[in-house]
DNA sequence: GTCTATAGCCTGATAGAC
DNA sequence: GTCTATCAGGCTATAGAC
């Protein structure tokens, strides 16, 4: 009996482990074809055509294509999220941890153009992300934040840049770079357009905008 | 006879007329769908039906639905342009002129976001703009070109301003804060959100990005 | 220029057999 | 969890009568 039951718990935990794989690999077709055919092109035909299975498959996996959207949305927040905090760690502290996270979400952006837009420009009206697919990005805002307070304590900054507005300022100017690119360039990586180079030079005024009282680290 | 066709001269005429009447309403209406249902969800049945006609009607005025983006698109471009001519001319020449026609492009850019999103993010793939549609930008490039020139001129910025960098520099902070207010606040106009304010901040930095040598004007 | 009718596609989603 | 079959609807675009 015992071994019974963990012959019965082993293949449960196989079928899960199966079944999560073919979710990550609907996601990896659905962000494919977003990539091809624009944000709003994604349909579960397309995916199930590619997946090799019918469309009614994909309903044992997702209850909606507002799921995926969803799921997707959330995936993209992760990675995101991920990809910025590495950076951070690889950096000084305070500014140049601001700005070395933020050209990684560059670079991530980029490389995942589909999702970067469904995630900051929600060209899907009928698609509203979850709180929880949202909550990643919650957590961004409150690192930058940090890290802008560490520039502040450091003297690089103003008071001013460790609040609500000083992220802001920061988004603005990588959400502006990121537009122009992707609008303009859409086939160049990051750091390979005639974009991206304003991002380090407008980053550089931040001290300008928050100027700090005393000067103490470069 | 002479009487004749001169009756048939003011019969086309009026009926050339009636039709740009119908064309504008058939834009018209095509904007409002648009910024209901986003870029993507616009659809000629759904236009005809608010027109109160049948769909195959339209095609006697648009041979496609590309060419419904497209005339969208030209006309989109055209009230941009306009906007930011009539903001330039009363505002002091240089650096004012510069931002006062930015600031101008944010209000209508935010009151026609579907528009706006058409021109300058394109999110339909599937859709390039003709050369002819795309034609005011290239002018509006110009004009900024030409403000910023002045501006370096009249001693305000440094000669790197009037360049193409300078206008990369300036369309960055627009459409960075255009973004941003457009994905966090759909509904607030122009100057009413959290991330306007920030735009003449950041326009303020130009000095600090292309430093005049002698400072004549301030 | 309007209409009806229709071709020929696509889609999301469900029911039910296996 | 897979499939077939199907519903119910959408769409662009064309043909042809009036």
């Amino acid at each position: 009996m015992g071994v019974t039951i963990d012959q019965g718990s082993e293949r449960v935990d196989r079928r899960t482990r199966r079944r999560q794989e073919t979710i990550e690999e609907i996601l990896d077709i659905a962000e494919a074809v977003m990539s091809e055919v624009g944000v709003n092109g994604l349909s579960l035909s397309e995916v199930a055509r590619r997946l090799g299975v019918q469309p009614p498959s994909l309903y044992k996996y997702f209850p909606s294509l507002m799921a995926v959207y969803d799921a997707l949305f959330r995936r993209g927040q992760v990675a995101n999220l991920a990809v910025m905090r590495a950076a951070m760690e690889d950096a000084e502290p305070g500014l140049p941890t601001v700005v070395a996270s933020l050209d990684a979400a560059c670079t991530w952006a980029l490389a995942h153009r589909a999702l970067a837009q469904l995630m900051f420009w929600r060209p899907v009206p009928s698609f509203e992300p979850s709180a929880e697919a949202f909550a990643p990005s919650i957590e961004m805002v409150a690192i930058q934040r940090a890290a802008l307070a560490d520039a502040v304590a450091l003297g690089q900054l103003g008071p001013g840049a460790a609040t609500e507005e000083g992220v802001y300022a920061v988004s603005i100017i990588t959400s502006g770079t990121l537009t122009q690119a992707m609008a303009n360039e859409p086939d160049l990586p990051w750091r390979e357009g005639r974009f991206s180079p304003l991002f380090p030079k407008l980053m550089a005024l931040l001290p300008a905008l928050y100027p700090p009282k005393k000067r103490r680290a470069g």
